[in-house]
This record gives structure tokens, C-alpha cells and sequence, in this order.
DNA sequence: CGTCGCCTTGAGAGTAGTCAAAACGGGTGG
DNA sequence: CCACCCGTTTTGACTACTCTCAAGGCGACG
């Protein structure tokens, strides 16, 4: 509990009262955690795993808002009502709180508010880079900036050339906003243009970082 | 000054305080207030008038990322560096305060940052709904879902059917994520079909509300 | 060994982009 | 008051790219 990325403001008491609002929550690959339109009760800190926040629409076209990885912060909207559903890439374990519980904190430790800003514009940043991305680059540069995306907030070592990919083609293509076909199609030029390597379909290596990097031009992670 | 949508949150004393790091500016159409890359000094909020927020990419690619109305606040982030540049649609006043104030006012003052991230929560969503646009709405279904969500912006009486364009073709469609020629087709095809009448380019009336909302059925506003 | 789901590959169609030119409007100077 | 110029918007013809539809490959699992 006292691990979690959020609690890091937090000092120990403080963390012993969030710690009653929260609970523990494991999930089975594409186990939802919310529904789109359902009242917002809880937001989430990503334990272990992976989840996806997808919006849908009535004629079934999805768009994947953004992947949570562990450290992750999700949940917090000005809203009453989900504004997209939330589901496990993964087999993945989160950290459920109370939005009660969260609001009562906001309200008694300012620091707490704090990091919640500091991570919200973080997101926010991030949502802007995604929209110039969805708008403006051609697939193949969207899967680049996906990728080298991806490998940050992996967290992996610099010199480690290997990206993990837990998501399906359809999720990447709904979060690109690209289709299935297309996203595959992308990598396989990547490939062909020596400059990743597919093992598998879930594992990247990236053999030209520099290729990859100039093809992500726009988003420089 | 009191007036300021941001100060709402904030006791006469506070306001005060806040006032201390303000200052007013006049900005021409076309002015620009903040550039990508430079360092973040101050956040704005809006007076009157209406700024855009603009990333462009080397080879000219431009994504409008959002446009900011009287009210809104702008320029808080996570990085040091503007991520965009902030510029004047229109001739327009903004409020610029100094970061160190805000910084200041954020730790002495708790209600402050709970207005702020709540307004960021709000971004947050809004930036989320783009990325839907972008990445899955038909450039007729992206116009439609601009056209209501400004209308709703701008607050207008509900049973005003008018609504004022004050920025060009060129800003809408690097908003869109389209092509200025697409933008004008859509413009003329929403004509044609009688969902809306076009007085003179700057000038929207809904003609047909119900088929206009038909058409943005993705995003509600 | 066969089935199922996912990924990849292929061929064809449709849509938005590109390039080019014409309309329109506002402002300036004759 | 009119002529001209410039920037913006609109329209048109054509191209190219991604999507669609369809089939084939591959691996996991029973």
C-alpha cells in the first residue's frame, strides 16, 4: 500500500486513512473494472498489469483513450458517470478507493491534492500529444511514437532493445485510431525496413533506434 | 479581477494575494501569448476574446489543440517548457499570474488547487472526447460535434440558433484533424442537406438541431 | 490432429488529400 | 466612387492512401 505512486505525498498517518477506504482488486485478462455511463464510485491505482480506458460508440467504433501501466492513476473525473470503460489488458491487480475517501483526503491534506493536479496535467499533456498524433501523423509514425511511448513508461533499461507488447493488434489499432489491418501492416514495413524485429507478435526489438526515433519526430518521448 | 472564473474557489483575502502576481494583457488577433518550447512563467485565464492552443510540428503540421474561451484557464503543466503555443484568435484580454503565485497560492490555500484540478479533470475529459473525434468520427460527424460543442462554449440561449465561427477555416481544420478544403466541403454539404445555413463564412445558424445532434451522436454536448 | 482466435497478407473500393483555379470580401489608393 | 490587390473561402479534377472485404498463416488448446 505505502508502495503505491499516489501515496508518495502522503505522510504515514494519512496513508493509514486512505488505506481504509482502499481495497485490493484482481482482474482476469479484459475484466471490466467500469462501465461506460455507470456512477463513478471508486478511482484506481494500477498495481500490477495492464488496463485500457475505451470509449465506444452505439455503432461499436472504439477508441482506446490511453493504457494504464503500474503507477498509474485512474479514475478522477469531473464527471458523475464513467466516460469510458475500464478493463484489464491483462491479469492485472489495482488498488480500488473510495472517491468518498479520496475526496475526504483532497480536503484534509493539501499535498495530497497536489500530486492529483500534478498527475492530471501530466495526463493532460499526454492527451494533447495523442490528439496531434490521431490528427496529424501517418501510421506508420503513429505505431513509431507507440512504441517508443510504450518503452518509457515500460520503464525498461536504456540499452534494453526489447518492448513488451500485452495488447492486441485491435487495441493498438483502436488506440491509433487505425484498423487491425493497417496496424499490421505498419509493422511489418517497420520490419522490412530493418528497423524492429518481431520475435512474436506480442515482442518488439528495436534494431534502429534512431530510424524509429526520426519517425516519431512529432512526439518525443 | 474578482470576476475571474479561477477566483471563485478563493475568500477576498486570497484574491488579494493573487492579484499581487496578475497582470493584465491586450493581445491582438493573431498575438501570441506563450511559444512551444519556451519556459512556463505564467497561466492565463481568459477575460474576453479566444486563444488557441497550437502545437506544430517541424514540417509545418499543425494541431489546434484546443481553443479557450472567456473562463477558461490555461497553461498549467507538468513540464517546464510550453508543450504548445498559446495565441489570439481574435483580439483578446487574458490574466496572466505568475507560476511562483500560483505555486504560493496552491500550498497555502487548498480550495485553489481543488478548483484547479478540478478544471484539469474537466480538460482531461474534453481532451479524451478529441481523441475520439480524431481518431474515429467522419469529417461531417467531426464538424457537426465542433459546431454544438462550441455552440454550448459559448454559451448562447438555448433557442439562439446562431453561433459566431471567430477563428478561420484553417484553425477548424487543423482542430479537426483535417484538411482545409475537406472542412469547406463540409461546411457546404451541411448546407446543402438544410442542417445549417451559412449567412457569411463566420456565421453558422442551426437549421436543423436535431439532425446536427444525429450527426455528433459520438459526443454529446 | 482439428478447431479457434489472432495476426498477416492480398485485392479492390471509397474517401479525404493534393493541386489548381475561381469566387468572394475587405481594404487601399487612384 | 471605382479599380485593384490580397487573403480567405469555395469549388473542381485527380491522386493516393487507408479501409473494407476476403482469404491464408500461425500458434494455443482441447
Amino acid at each position: 500500500m505505502r508502495d503505491l505512486a499516489v501515496c508518495a505525498s502522503l505522510p504515514m498517518p494519512e496513508i493509514d486513512v486512505l488505506e481504509q477506504y482502499a481495497s485490493s482488486v484482481e482482474l482476469p485478462a479484459n475484466g471490466e473494472l467500469a462501465r461506460t455511463g455507470q456512477p463513478c464510485r471508486h478511482a484506481y491505482s494500477v498495481t500490477s498489469g495492464m488496463l485500457r480506458l475505451v470509449r465506444t460508440l452505439p455503432d461499436a467504433r472504439r477508441q482506446v483513450v490511453a493504457f494504464a501501466l503500474p503507477g498509474h492513476f485512474v479514475g478522477l473525473s469531473e464527471s458523475t458517470l464513467h466516460r469510458h470503460s475500464i478493463e484489464a489488458v491483462v491479469p492485472s491487480r489495482v488498488c480500488a478507493f473510495e472517491l468518498d475517501g479520496i475526496r475526504d483526503l483532497r480536503e484534509r491534506f493539501p499535498g495530497f491534492e497536489h500530486t492529483l493536479l500534478d498527475r492530471a496535467c501530466r495526463d493532460l499533456d499526454d492527451a494533447h500529444d495523442a490528439m496531434l498524433l490521431l490528427a496529424r501523423l501517418s501510421p506508420l509514425e503513429r505505431l513509431a511514437s507507440f512504441l517508443l511511448r510504450l518503452r518509457k513508461q515500460m520503464k525498461v533499461r536504456d540499452d534494453d532493445p526489447r518492448i513488451a507488447l500485452p495488447m492486441g493488434r485491435g487495441d493498438i489499432a483502436d488506440h491509433l485510431g487505425l484498423t487491425v489491418e493497417t496496424v499490421s501492416r505498419s509493422f511489418t514495413r517497420l520490419r522490412e525496413q530493418g528497423v524492429i524485429a518481431l520475435p512474436d507478435p506480442q515482442h518488439v526489438e528495436i534494431l534502429d533506434h534512431d530510424a524509429l526515433s526520426e519517425l516519431a519526430s512529432a512526439l518525443r518521448y
